[in-house]
DNA sequence: TTTTGAGTTGTTCGA
DNA sequence: GTCGAACAACTCAAA
């Protein structure tokens, strides 16, 4: 009988196309599936509450799967090396098997592990698993990364079809006796005060809610997806990032289940759809090249971009208190749920920069604690996008009028009536711009200025006008 | 090497 | 109401 090998899980969370576990198993002896929590191994970004509700809901899921398999999670605590040396002692086990980590701290991390557990004589290898194409497989012609996206999408679309995902293991065969195992309570992940009512309503974390998820995309909005997906109050998009952040689907999956309507597989180059899972793909292979990117701009000229300091802006954001109501739509329902619209995303994001002047890195780690998405490789291209200092940034001159994208993108205004009731009984004319109603449409619909609903906090004229101008310091400054 | 065209998601202003 | 141009200059990728 050969020995024992450890399945080492992180952010792949599923049985299905998943290579670490399927060579364990192919080895033919015991396998023994870990996940160690070691929140402090991840640099500057240990998981946000909100990451860590799913992730404990996410756990429950893999280790039911497990057990409808013959097998079982076993949870341990960090740190990971030391964690893993003490199974392999436990266990007699003889190899040690994992899906790659692209984030700058994983990578050195995993690096050491590697190297260590090869040194005890112990075999460790390392297997794809969280994107379609490995981020030093695709080089322009000069060999350098990608820094644009269409270009970088050419190459994806036009290169090899990522490979097949395969089905899940039937059977994970179990040892005679299993090491010991925390329970997944002793790790505190959920939340103390219970804030999660609204998450559970909005998710189904793990493997089978998220094929429910891709199912029910695939067979009711892909193909709306382009002109539906900008609709806030509207269910357009896939909702499929936390899965996909957790790994409970690959991407592989995600590409390989997308047929069009006669059920041929949907063309990779025109596909709206695959173009976003692309992008995220591209996220991640930057982060990979660029690691510094989590926290400094890509763009070294932004590190003296004139932000301000403004602790009453920021915790207004923050509640959704900046009296424009898309923008607090958005950031409420990111309070609530854990998610939030992309569209909205890209609203509020631009709010914080532009119209607050506040750093985007702030933004960023509000998105990180408050996100079930949240995913540094994301993270970081958005928000850097946002700010004009990231790669394929948006132009200078792109600032986002909060009242016309409220009317444009939620124009029914459904989306701000559901998140912010308080001016829910505004006719549609003055509900994305509250301060235009006149007295008697503001006592009609039991609107008090500043005490039902704040008056905006920056004039957007005003604040355009400002951004622009410290935007302007920045190209003054470098063509002397 | 040099040149050329392009670059996710916008807004405003004036005709 | 609709439409097109202007809004910095730069960097990237490929020819």
């Amino acid at each position: 009988m050969p020995a024992p090998t450890i399945v080492w899980f992180r952010q792949d969370l599923r049985l299905r196309d998943h290579q670490a576990l399927t060579a364990a198993v192919a080895r033919g002896g015991p396998v023994l599936p870990v996940y160690t929590w070691a929140p402090e191994e991840e640099g500057a970004w240990p998981p946000g509450a909100a990451s860590r509700w799913w992730l404990h809901h996410s756990l429950a899921s893999l280790d039911a799967s497990l057990q409808r398999r013959g097998s079982r999670l076993l949870i341990r605590r960090g740190p990971s090396l030391a964690t893993l040396r003490d199974l392999v002692r436990e266990s007699g086990a003889g190899a040690v098997t994992w899906s790659r980590r692209y984030e700058p701290a994983s990578v050195a991390r995993d690096a050491e592990i590697k190297s260590a557990l090869r040194a005890d004589g112990v075999e460790a290898e390392s297997f794809e698993s969280a994107l379609l194409v490995e981020p030093w497989e695709i080089r322009t012609r000069e060999g350098q990364p990608y820094k644009v996206f269409t270009p970088f999408w050419r190459a994806l679309a036009g290169g090899p079809p990522p490979g097949q995902p395969q089905p899940a293991p039937a059977r994970v065969p179990p040892p005679r006796a299993w090491p010991s195992s925390l329970t997944l309570e002793d790790l505190r992940l959920l939340p103390e005060i219970p804030w999660d009512a609204g998450f559970r309503k909005a998710w189904q974390p793990g493997e089978d809610g998220a094929h429910a998820a891709l199912e029910s995309f695939l067979d009711d909005g892909v193909d709306r997806y382009d002109g539906a997906r900008d609709a806030m109050a509207r269910q357009g998009t896939s909702r499929l990032s936390p899965h996909l952040h957790f790994g409970e689907i690959s991407p592989r999956e995600a590409w390989a289940l997308r047929l069009d309507a006669a059920g041929r597989r949907a063309n990779a180059a025109t596909d709206p759809w695959l173009r976003q899972i692309a992008w995220r793909e591209f996220a991640h292979h930057l982060l990979f090249h660029y690691p510094r990117t989590t926290e400094h701009p890509l763009r070294a000229d932004f590190e003296r971009f004139p932000f301000l300091e403004d602790a009453p802006g920021l915790r207004a954001w923050q509640r959704g208190r900046t009296g424009y109501p898309i923008v607090d739509a958005g950031m409420r329902e990111l309070w609530a749920t854990g998610w939030m619209h992309n569209r909205a995303r890209m609203v509020v994001a631009s709010f914080l920069v532009k119209h607050l002047l506040l750093p985007w890195q702030d933004g960023a780690s509000w998105f990180w604690d408050t996100l079930v998405d949240a995913d540094l490789a994301n993270n970081t291209l958005g928000w850097q996008w946002v700010a004009g200092s990231g790669a394929d940034a948006a132009p200078y001159f792109r600032i986002f009028n909060p009242v016309t994208q409220g009317e444009k993108f939620d124009a029914s205004g459904d989306y701000v009536r559901r998140w912010v009731p308080e001016i829910a009984r505004l006719p549609d004319r003055f509900l994305h711009a509250p301060w235009t109603a006149p007295p008697i449409a503001l006592h009609e619909a039991g609107v008090e200025r500043d005490r039902t609903y704040p008056a905006p906090i920056v004039e957007h004229g005003e604040a355009r006008a400002r951004a622009l101008a410290a935007l302007r310091t920045l190209s003054e400054r470098s063509s002397r």
